[in-house]
DNA sequence: ATCTAAACGGAGGGAACTTCTCAACTTCCG
DNA sequence: CGGAAGTTGAGAAGTTCCCTCCGTTTAGAT
């Protein structure tokens, strides 16, 4: 699916454009929004002007190279609803979806942020749908502590994800252990109320750095 | 407990001293590491100078503003080992740490670093040796899952306080959710190999950042 | 009241980062 | 081969931040 093709590129231009997909995905799943648009640029051998006449601006680049990632977190979410057991339905897109974090730092960025509707407005709305089906479904079937909500998946997201760079299966040592709090059990302490979907925002926007590094906190 | 007092300062001096000494408390609460020695100098209503003519460089105030908080948080471990039940130890120590964290996060980002051994070296090793035994006595009591270790508790204070600007209570949410993880049951997951030290310190200076800002990541 | 060493303030040096531009050059392709 | 499309990479312009410098003020002893 080529980028609004008002006119098919020049052959050595096509070829740039790839590298620069190539490298800037490879670059943002290392260093996640942190990453510079130079960094991507030398990654892919070709010089910062060059990246700039394909893509505007960073967040033009940022848009071009998640759209589908999401829409692939997003379905396979949707798969999740259909599992048989609810439990396993959500905990299985918890696990993916710590795997795709902790495997791409970008994408977890990008989808950290998806609450805040700026980017991909449409993505965001389904799987906030989703998971509160999938929350919903796990705690009709008894399996699912009663006190958790869907406003705390994201924010386990953020809090496993904290170890992305971490070597290969930390993330996952965690998020099994998270997982296991998770369950239905008299034992359980009382959790208390639930964080507002607001609330959660401004958690997030606490973890995500911004696309633009620039501007940095308020008073 | 005044610095090295070769001669006793002047009085506005003093008085300016304790007054950048409370500023920099309340500033590097909110900001952690990140607070700048302007917004303290502005905060305690003096110039910048007078700062520095008073802590050489940033990492001088800092340790002269934790020292004696971070002996605060290893004296109450070493109370919570005093504690008839294991598991009401192990876990009050972690509440009271992540509550810390929560209230301070510039303790918080001294804690995490600690295990590096370059500022309060000796408290590190306290601290290190409390919670091995904090976390060994609670396996012996039967109340701890077996797979969980000692280098499991620094990263979970890594993963709770992310959320330490979030609204009062949250951070509370998410640590009880852990803790019901931690409990010995029959139905947990496997957890696998834990982190070793070294991985550990590895994670967790991905989470902190530095005291000076510049440095950013290698290749 | 005077005087001097101590203390002060805060502009700005310098380093490290950014994102983004532009004028000079190179490559493709009809 | 001519010119449009593409490339380049130094650097403009903007951040942020640590720390220094030095002219000015002031405490406090005489």
């Amino acid at each position: 699916m080529p980028a609004t093709a008002s006119r098919p590129l020049r052959r050595d231009a096509q070829r740039n454009r790839e590298r620069i997909v190539a490298a800037a995905r490879e670059v943002f799943a290392t260093r996640g929004f942190a990453a510079t648009l130079d960094d991507v640029a030398h990654h892919a051998g070709v010089g910062v002007g060059t990246v700039y006449r394909r893509f505007p601006t960073k967040e033009a680049l940022v848009e071009a190279i998640f759209a589908d990632r999401i829409e692939g977190v997003v379905a396979v979410a949707e798969q999740c609803l259909a599992e048989p057991s609810a439990w396993d339905g959500l905990t299985r897109f918890m696990v993916y979806a710590c795997h795709t974090h902790a495997e791409d730092r970008g994408l977890r960025d990008v989808m950290l942020s998806l609450g805040m509707k700026k980017r991909f407005p449409d993505s965001g709305d389904r799987l906030e749908t989703v998971i509160t089906e999938l929350v919903a479904r796990a705690k009709d079937e008894g399996t699912l502590r009663t006190d958790f909500e869907a406003t705390d998946v994201p924010i386990i997201f953020t809090m496993v994800s904290d170890l992305a760079g971490a070597p290969a299966g930390a993330y996952d040592r965690y998020l099994r252990l998270v997982i296991d709090g998770l369950r239905a059990c008299p034992r359980n302490a009382d959790l208390g109320p639930a964080l507002t979907r607001d609330q959660v925002i401004g958690v997030l926007s606490g973890c995500v750095p911004p696309v633009r590094p620039r501007s940095s906190a308020a008073q």
